[in-house]
DNA sequence: GCCAACGTTGGC
DNA sequence: GCCAACGTTGGC
């Protein structure tokens, strides 16, 4: 099993709306840089635990855990027009993108802030507070996970 | 709203 | 294959 910290604007999709919905699959779609898609397509699997990170929001920080319920698949959102995530030069035959679903585990009775992590030096090796990182799917280690959720 | 850092695109 | 221009990310 692996662990991964997956970054998302709260506006778009919180750790409140997986709440909402704590046993339906939430489909993780619209990653469009090619690092967290290799991720996505080769080493995120079933039953791995997930970070639910927020970003560019007021209180930034990782806000709960999901974990993943079903692993790669063509992202459905590349191939609709009406989407933001539309990609004109995916085809289903040749599709560029990949989503996982996720499904709720628990939110944080506190927000593991920014600020938090950013002071722990367990957490120097995290991509998420390296100099000019913008992966928005990174793998923790075990070590990380437990040390970052003991902040 | 600003801007640093990074990724992508496309001309050559 | 280089690199300038542009677009995006994401914290502040």
């Amino acid at each position: 099993m692996n662990y991964w910290l997956f970054k998302t604007e709260p506006a778009e999709c919180s750790i409140d709306d997986f709440a909402a919905a704590p046993t339906q699959a939430i489909v993780w779609e619209g990653v469009r840089n090619y690092q967290a898609r290799n991720f996505l397509r080769d080493d995120v699997a079933l039953g791995d635990q997930v970070l639910i990170y927020h970003s560019s929001c007021k209180q930034i920080g990782v806000a709960g855990i999901a974990e993943v319920v079903r692993a790669a698949y063509p992202d459905p959102s590349q191939f609709n027009p009406q989407s933001p995530y539309f990609d004109a030069k995916a085809s289903r035959e040749q599709p560029r993108w990949i989503a996982v679903d996720l499904r709720f585990v628990k939110k944080l009775p506190l927000l593991i802030t920014l600020d938090k992590i950013k002071s722990a030096a367990k957490m120097a090796e995290l991509p998420l507070v390296q100099k000019g990182s913008r992966l928005s799917v990174m793998p923790v280690t075990a070590q990380q996970w437990q040390d970052l959720l003991n902040l």
